[in-house]
DNA sequence: TTGAAAGCGCTAACAT
DNA sequence: ATGTTAGCGCTTTCAA
């Protein structure tokens, strides 16, 4: 079943077949009427490869996630899965280790796969104009922005929360229960990334509290990695470091901090109330009940899909939309004990 | 850069660098190691647009994955996509919900995309053969086998657990603990799915224990869903039934229970044993430490694309894999209090 | 408003 | 062992 048999069925041209199926204006409503009635009662699917061929452009939009094991990201794949394939493209997923470069991993991938676009999940923030000229198609930072490069603002778009600002936030919540020893888990606090942020946000609002940072109080592993964070927790404790409560830079972390003081026998929130950023689902079940700082996953996938296919149908330009997060109280903190 | 100029720029003709790009046989070593090099060093990329128009073949591989919420599927997906990226193939990935109808997904996804095969996750084991002559290529059923359909064994691969006998293992080990009033966790018990089959694992395992099978002991919710899970164990202890364990058919649902059970001031594992099916990382730092039967991911994966990939290339033909679980002990199992 | 025809880059049958 | 060539199904000029 080809655009042949259409035509032939309709007793029209190819070329006329071709213009009903690519919805250009010079075809007559009857003969349009005619050939799209064919089409369903045929079942004729246009082939994507001949398609991509003469037009040498794919259907494909590539999604490149950096950070194989953080949940939250899955999260944003599944949307993201869906919002492409619903608006007619196909979805070309790369997972990558985070000590991997996501910029030429997204170059290799646009070039093998012909990409009309790209997606990334977190990224870092660094990006220079130098290394992205190997990208030559839009690109949207899904969950992040490029706080430490020097792009310029109209050559890329994304879709992020304030993570200093909601960082801080976090911290004021704590702070606001009374506690002032507050420490800090994260992977690295200069990858350029998320936790970076995410921890200057921790280390300003401090500031602004009036507390000094004590870098005794920070847990990094280097990793990003449930077990590093595991083992960080147990030595900050087991080195009679004080504090009443922790923040970590996403709920996985957070869930493994948990468990490590738990296990070194403090409990939560009563010895050290815990907070976190993600607003994972699975953190609705911890024990106790992770408060947490809950990103739209939901509306941010389908934000970075709807500006990434607007950028390629050239009906929009690049823009940087920042998102609200939304407390989830839970039960990991509380009003520190006198 | 299209074959074209490789062969302009070695001198020969496209048919040879095609023979040589396709590893045909009748290339002389000289000319092979030419044209090789050439197409190293003016970096051609062959377009699979064209590849797939004149062999109306594709690169793709279809993974239909049925079950968003579950975790496990999440990490299988992951080994996934780069197994079949690492063998020169393209993922494309389908993820439906549990009502929705797998095989119908693959069948549109199939003529679609040109799909080479598919690697069905999650999905029913109940297929007939005449419900699957919608499927043209070969497909592998990753994490169950068709228990329940009328499928010929040579029609299809599969790559799963034992599950009734997991789920009578899990059960064994609790009762090993001195446990008899055993209560389960499932989303369905006729789903003609994974937890069909756990669920009479449970059931002739209690059998061969010489338990009775108390259905108020069962708390079924009818969807894979964690709030459903919590508040049907709640109503089980609310309705007072009595049990010293618990077994869920898979370790999201556990970690809901657990949660149900710990806010209702019973404790794991002194009031109430858990034992469950799955072996997901975050299991590690749950409150207490989920004991569970860890399904070897990353080899049911990477096994599952293996299979498909030497269906698809003619070089194997359908084969049943069965895979061990290993008992990942937690804390979430105690010996009964007398 | 429609049709005819020239390729897009590649594979494979056929010829040499 | 290598080359020539006819399409694969489609889009897109160009002509009518």
């Amino acid at each position: 079943m080809t655009i042949k048999d259409i035509a032939a069925y309709c007793d029209v041209s190819v070329s006329t077949v071709s213009r009903v199926l690519n919805d250009h204006p010079d075809v007559s409503p009857q003969v349009r009427e005619l050939v799209n009635e064919a089409i369903r009662k045929l079942h004729y699917v246009p082939n994507n490869s001949a398609r991509s061929l003469v037009s040498s452009r794919s259907t494909a939009i590539g999604v490149v996630s950096r950070g194989v094991d953080n949940p939250f990201l899955s999260s944003l794949i599944r949307v993201l899965s869906r919002e492409i394939h619903d608006r007619g493209y196909t979805m070309v997923l790369h997972q990558i280790p985070t000590q991997a470069d996501e910029v030429q991993a997204a170059a290799m991938l646009e070039r093998e796969k012909k990409l009309l676009g790209v997606i990334f999940l977190g990224g870092r923030f660094n990006y220079t104009e130098d290394e992205l000229r190997q990208l030559t198609v839009p690109f949207v930072c899904c969950t992040y922005t490029n706080t430490f490069g020097d792009l310029r603002e109209d050559a890329y778009s994304s879709v992020s929360i304030r993570d200093e600002a909601e960082a801080g936030r976090a911290v004021r919540h704590l702070v606001d229960h009374g506690h002032r020893r507050i420490a800090v888990v994260l992977d690295d606090p200069a990858d350029n990334s998320i936790g970076q942020l995410r921890f200057q946000g921790y280390r300003q609002a401090l500031e602004a509290c009036g507390i000094a940072y004590d870098p005794a109080l920070a847990v990094i592993t280097g990793d990003y990695d449930m077990g590093a964070v595991y083992a960080g927790v147990c030595a900050l404790i087991d080195s009679g470091a004080e504090f009443t409560a922790l923040l970590a830079i996403s709920d996985a972390l957070a869930i493994a901090a948990i468990k490590a003081l738990t296990d070194r026998g403090l409990s939560v929130p009563g010895d050290c109330s815990v907070i976190a950023i993600d607003g994972l689902e699975i953190s609705r079940y911890t024990v106790p009940t992770l408060t947490t700082l809950c990103q739209p996953a939901e509306d941010m996938a389908r934000e970075s899909v709807e500006m990434l296919v607007s950028l390629i149908e050239g009906t929009g330009s690049h823009r940087h939309m920042l998102v609200q997060t939304t407390l989830r109280p839970g039960g990991s903190v509380a009003r520190r004990a006198e």
